[in-house]
DNA sequence: ATCTGAATTTGACGCGCGTAAATAATTAAT
DNA sequence: ATTAATTATTTACGCGCGTCAAATTCAGAT
């Protein structure tokens, strides 16, 4: 590394006896050029570690390599993941991943489109807010910058949507609590996204096939503070007594684990053994479900393959210049994972 | 909303009668132009939806309005919600933040420095890694570029410092465990920042304090999967048997979360009452802790504070043109939360 | 040595905006 | 109405890079 800072390409190109546009060119793609210049720049670059202005670079190219990715609640630990795993993707890809959190609130996802779309990125990928999401301003930002929608789905809005089968998912655990103790009935989540509805028909479904009687516990309570809703409504519930079944199955594993503290609390022993009055079992496999006492039985989301098909298919929509022929849904299966909550 | 969409600010100044240079004005500071003139503006901007397009702007200015966040592991939800915090108070003094996560990597935290130096912000809000962060190379970046430190110290490095006292948090909590029961001993965190040492230290200033013995339970295992550190260290402990007091204090809540799940697994009772073999007790009152079996007693940090202050000092060095006089370090006091564990 | 297609260089323009200096218009006070 | 101070406009240049057309050089094969 030489002494004085490079100011700009021109005098890169200068120092590295490469023209200009050559090295431009370079910056796009590097096997673009002959591979003898392509080593003079690349010697040149460990000397004088230059890199490009990407302000100057954004301005000019009609169209960035940054990807936004979207998320509606960052402080849950399974969107952290997923974010987190998408994020390496499109690194790996040569992109620049830019993340956003909504927190919740639709007027901060409504902001992140706008900012989004003034930073004219690649694609994004979106896991919108669900019910609470601004259906109109989201189809107009999906016409304007190539979007694939993931984990809750708006029906007919992005160019693809990959998510989860909820209905696999539900209908295995459900059986799966049939089996092997009382038909579970259905702890509900605040429907803040398609998910909570789907879910919650899945379960109906599932138990009428098994010729058993849906029960679906209702919630009061919004937002994502899903630990609480569960915690409290778990509450109520216990302490009106005539729970229709002693077991219990959560729309998601954070309702679960506010349910649990509330069982606990309320000194019902839960789990599948003997002295147990209570079997719980969520939805998702959250990173922590595992540690919670019981472990949390739950199905477990594929993440890794959400996320990256999720990603697989924004590149392909980006190489197909941000318009896909059909919109194409794709939905993963679940896993059981019995632990010893139920 | 007019049909058309605005090119550039020469066309906007055009259709709302003003000149670009003035235009240009008022998009720096809206109180820099007359009454008059920024009303013509802003109603013209109702009719046209305009905004200038932030690479040409990032470009020409001298230092952007962009603010980098920067978190060592952002599926930890203590991060995810202080950095939550951040986000919104730069957004509401008129900043843009960029939030990145290390994901506990070295080497993406310096790819995170590299990608921030060359987005030339106005400043940096860094949590660094700690141990694992590469400290020449964090040195390197804050010589560059208006940085506060939070949560972990790096002595001299930065401008200020913002975290919590160790020292007095731990004591606190040391002498409340001492009081209502057996002094408590000391089980360790990873030493994947300099928290982890101060509040080892701190431990032990305080039991000598009091006229106990100390006893550190020193953990296997790195990284930040606090939890499974927990669980698998906690299982080799109780399984060895002789733990010198009933009385565990925790580093960190996550930590305390997977020995809580130990402890279940190997049928010891956990919380403060009659019957009970354990009392465990954390520290940062962690987003979940409250919801653990039995609720987690722990001190918790000032996440408001930590994050307020953070923000503010750096407000205050961007104003002073980035060098401050002397490098200030805040500790926000801790909080007993007693809950039903300990 | 000659040819050919590909790669590179040269020169020039454009992107959208910040900013500075000089000039003109407006405001407020005398 | 006159003056001084504030605010706008005009004009012009610069930022760092993408990209295009034309001219040139290159590598490899004949």
């Amino acid at each position: 590394m030489d002494g004085h800072k490079i100011r700009n390409m021109e005098e890169f190109a200068a120092l590295s006896g490469i023209s200009r546009p050559t090295v431009s060119k370079y910056f796009n793609d590097p096997n673009s050029v002959r591979p003898s210049t392509r080593k003079r720049i690349e010697t040149a670059l460990e000397r004088y570690d230059y890199r490009p202005n990407i302000y100057a670079v954004n301005q000019n190219r009609r169209l960035t390599k940054n990807i936004g990715i979207v998320v509606p609640y960052l402080a849950d630990p399974f969107f952290a993941e997923i974010a987190r795993t998408i994020e390496r993707r499109c690194l790996d890809a040569g992109f620049w991943p830019i993340l956003f959190s909504a927190h919740g609130d639709q007027g901060v996802e409504n902001n992140i489109l706008d900012s989004l779309r003034s930073l004219r990125p690649a694609g994004v990928l979106l896991a919108p807010l669900g019910r609470a999401s601004d259906r109109k301003a989201v189809e107009l930002f999906c016409r304007d910058v190539p979007t694939v929608l993931f984990d809750s789905e708006i029906e007919g809005i992005g160019e693809a949507f990959v998510g989860s089968d909820n209905s696999q998912s539900i209908g295995m655990i459900v059986e799966y609590l049939c089996r092997t103790g009382e038909p579970p009935c259905f702890f509900e989540m605040p429907p803040v996204n398609p998910n909570a509805n789907k879910r919650r028909r899945a379960y109906v479904q599932a138990m009428e096939r098994l010729g058993h009687t849906p029960h679906v516990i209702h919630v009061n309570g919004s937002g994502w503070n899903f630990e609480e809703v569960g915690h409290s409504e778990g509450k109520r519930v216990i302490e009106a007594g005539g729970l229709p079944s002693d077991t219990l199955l959560c729309s998601n594993d954070r309702l679960a684990i506010g349910l649990l503290a509330a069982a606990y609390e309320k000194g019902l022993r839960v789990g599948h053994g003997p002295g147990c009055a209570l079997r719980i079992a969520g939805h998702d496999d959250h990173p922590f479900s595992r540690y919670t006492c019981p472990p949390l039985t739950t199905v477990s989301q594929n993440y890794d393959a959400i996320a990256g098909h999720s990603v697989e298919t924004l590149f392909r929509l980006i190489e197909a210049g941000g318009k896909a022929k059909a919109r194409e849904t794709t939905l993963f299966e679940g896993r059981l994972v019995m632990r010893l909550s139920a």
